[in-house]
DNA sequence: TACAACATACCGACTGGTTGGTATGTTGTA
DNA sequence: TACAACATACCAACCAGTCGGTATGTTGTA
């Protein structure tokens, strides 16, 4: 992808990325998505060759901008990878307050609701979220090389659990309308890593 | 809603689950709906008011069908409310086979596609989950009670953590095209509450 | 340096097909 | 004959995508 582009496309794939969390892929009409850009169709249809090449670039680009934000978090200097992974997960809390379009997942949005119409959009939105629970799936690796983990729990198996979770989280909070859900869950999944881990403090009768 | 009608109504209402499971709400158009279900455009406008109000109507029939599929079943015969819940989880993933759109939720669907879009929808689809994991924090409450949990667990919350995680497996099922994250999914939430009431066979390092 | 040839970025009026919705029948039945 | 349950014909708005055009680089070459 070029990168001395006018910014016409960066606008376009940031608008998307808003509105298509608030209201959809397909309830989303080109127009709209160049008026909010600030741009016209001419520029639209120059850089994406339809509709649905855009919501898949905007998968990529969604994918690029995350990556950075929790590449640059100060949560992965922690030692041990344990703490990495559950400094992940205060992380996700502290991002996850405001409007609920705002901390949603444009990638698990899209999969949702392209993955019968587009295989371009599908593949890049299931993409994204794939490559982020790989990136988990280290720090869990290590932290079950280092404090051990019961038969079968792997640390792909948790890095795609946890993505489970977050997603599963976003559905509840869309419904009720604020962010109580994703604190919610993020609590029940912070307490399986710990007791998984030996280093819960509960579990007894 | 009246029962004594003809069929047109619960032939919409079965066209509706199928298709938007497989397409979503925005993508699938009135016509497509009226021609799987075998009726004319007239029928529809007859028994829905708008194609927002068939979407609503849906989930309310999407809450009537499943939650009979639910009651029904056998592991609510269990006398212990823990393994109540955990012959739920058995359920689920039985059911959770062939293709992808046929064991997904209609409910997280199109609440995670029309949250903001139509209130409607959100309001109908939302009251499924909720009304879903109002029976299963029943039965969580029970076992809390019996065996004890951590402080700050209630029945609801487990309830509602238990309906994140499995919508959350949807979409990585939908990102892969199989079942097979749900399963693992299912497999980590189980392990959780098994340990959570103290009957793991596992946490040790 | 100068200029032709070409490429990229963008504009906005236009089009043909689709969409949700309506207006007006017809038919079965109580 | 009255009314619910459909069917048929139709419409205006909207949609994704096209097209002819302009303005501003970039590059090769003499």
């Amino acid at each position: 992808m070029p990168k001395k582009s006018g910014d016409a496309r960066t606008k376009l794939l940031d608008a998307a990325v808003e509105i298509v969390r608030e209201q959809g892929f397909s309830a989303t009409s080109v127009d709209q998505l160049c008026k909010k850009a600030g741009v016209t169709k001419g520029a639209f249809f120059h850089h994406f060759a339809s509709k649905e090449a855009l919501g898949a670039a905007a998968a990529d680009y969604w994918t690029e901008t995350s990556s950075n934000l929790f590449m640059e978090a100060d949560y992965n200097r922690h030692d041990d990878p344990l703490d990495r992974y559950l400094g992940y997960l205060d992380f996700r809390e502290e991002i996850a307050t405001g409007e609920v379009a705002e901390f949603t997942c444009y990638a698990g949005t899209s999969l949702q609701e392209c993955y019968g119409s587009s295989d371009a959009i599908r593949d890049a939105a299931y993409q994204s979220i794939t490559g982020h629970s790989a990136r988990l799936a280290d720090d869990l690796d290590q932290a079950i090389a280092k404090y051990g983990a019961p038969e079968g729990v792997t640390g792909l198996s948790l890095g795609l659990y946890t993505q489970a979770v977050l997603q599963g989280a976003f559905i509840l909070a869309k419904g009720q309308g604020d962010a109580a859900p994703v604190h919610d869950a993020i609590a029940h999944l912070r307490r399986y890593i710990l007791m998984l881990f030996g280093q819960a403090g509960s579990g007894e009768i």
